[in-house]
DNA sequence: GAGTGGTCTAGACCACAGA
DNA sequence: CTGTGGTCTAGACCACTCT
């Protein structure tokens, strides 16, 4: 028997979307058990199974043991939202990305700043503020605080070649990260560096990475509101 | 042989997490075989393969056929943004919801409106306007058009019961979404309404969303920087 | 050709839910 | 108790990469 060009779990998946997609199932509606599934569709029931639990994954079915599998209430569509690397991001666009160092240097931890990385206060911080650029148009003011114990190499780095996040990417391999995004007016100096008027609302995303045992890395990233924007796409 | 505690893929995906976390195996490095692994551990290829490709799904390592396994170039985190009901999110951080309805009427669709919502220019649109508050302070303003043939019913609805958003994912099973936020100032008319100065830089959220063949809805939110900002956590 | 991952099977035992 | 999903096995064939 040859294989099929499209695996059988992507088809019972497909068929399940179509159901759900179309109206016929709807939220809270039972979807038929792996043993109906296997015999529809003549396939074995760790084929059927994959499928199933895939599309648990993605939000559209939920799964209880021993109860069965149902339609998800609310389709919650969601969107895979991505810590990257502007440059990589700049160039995906055709665009020339372009870096301007204001600062680099090892600071003394003020009170706040080692409580959030994690450190003594007076304890020795890596702090750099850069603007991106895009085409040469100012999009990005980032100001940052390392932990030297996280990536030591820091303040070595080009960052005109090479950018923080990408060092950090790649010395401080990502466990865990929290972040937040608000409307806000930048200050006198990034307003300055961005080219813009103090009174040009800006996104504020404020990132604090960590990782393995380490707090890495505390950010704050200034885009001209006019400027930027974050988008998305959901699929279900 | 008793089953252990902890499913055997997880013990895989848990040791491979653990050398990526803690920097033994570096970006790029080769991930063990499936073949080395079932000896590893003692467990059939199945098991093994279903670890390693829910890490390569969470794009922790990456996969080639005949090639193998190496530990992914970039550690993208990454976390789900969602599209939820306010009234839930607000209920779920323990306060009060509650709206207050500014518009809800037929209208004609402009011909940039119906070329969103895909109708014809002059067709009938539904156009809805409110204002969510969270403890009596109003956090939103929700500008939004929906497309009659979508949700047919959505003007029936009592917008302070069943929100919008709600009411269009019960009635109008979401399939695709696309967003975009951005920084920007009110209008008067959203000024007035959420009770903030027309200086006060805002977040926008532009949101359209399909079901199945029509698109359903676009909406654009406006929630005052000072008061709400989106947060997430990324985990590995 | 040897080694890799992608898929699939036909069984199995188990934990759990609901009648 | 029956039916459900959660996990697992010991094989298999295939497509692909690399040497």
């Amino acid at each position: 028997m040859p294989r099929a060009a499209v695996p059988a779990y992507e088809q019972v998946k497909a068929f399940i979307r179509g159901r759900i997609a179309s109206g016929q199932w709807k939220p809270g509606d039972p979807v038929p058990s792996e043993a109906a599934l296997m015999q529809q569709f003549g396939i074995s029931r760790m084929t059927v199974n994959r499928g199933l639990r895939e599309l648990a994954g993605e939000g559209l079915v939920t799964r209880i043991q021993g109860s069965g599998t149902r339609v998800a209430q609310l389709h919650r569509i969601s969107s895979r939202l991505t810590i990257r690397d502007i440059h990589e991001e700049v160039a995906e666009r055709g665009h020339v990305h372009s870096t301007r160092v204001l600062l680099a240097a090892r600071e003394k931890a003020s009170a706040a700043m080692a409580q959030s990385l994690g450190l003594r206060t007076g304890g020795a911080v890596f702090h750099s503020r850069l603007v991106h650029l895009e085409n040469g148009v100012a999009i990005q003011y980032e100001d940052r605080y390392v932990n030297p114990a996280a990536a030591p190499d820091y303040l070595k780095t080009d960052f005109t070649q090479v950018s923080p996040t990408l060092h950090l990417l790649q010395h401080a391999p990502l466990t865990e990260a929290s972040y937040s995004i608000e409307a806000c007016l930048p200050t006198a100096e990034e307003a300055k560096e961005l080219g813009i008027r103090r009174t040009e609302p800006c996104l504020a995303m404020m990132r604090r990475t960590v990782s393995g045992a380490h707090v890495a890395s505390v950010a704050r990233l200034v885009y001209p509101g006019s400027r930027y924007s974050f988008a998305g796409q959901f699929q279900a």
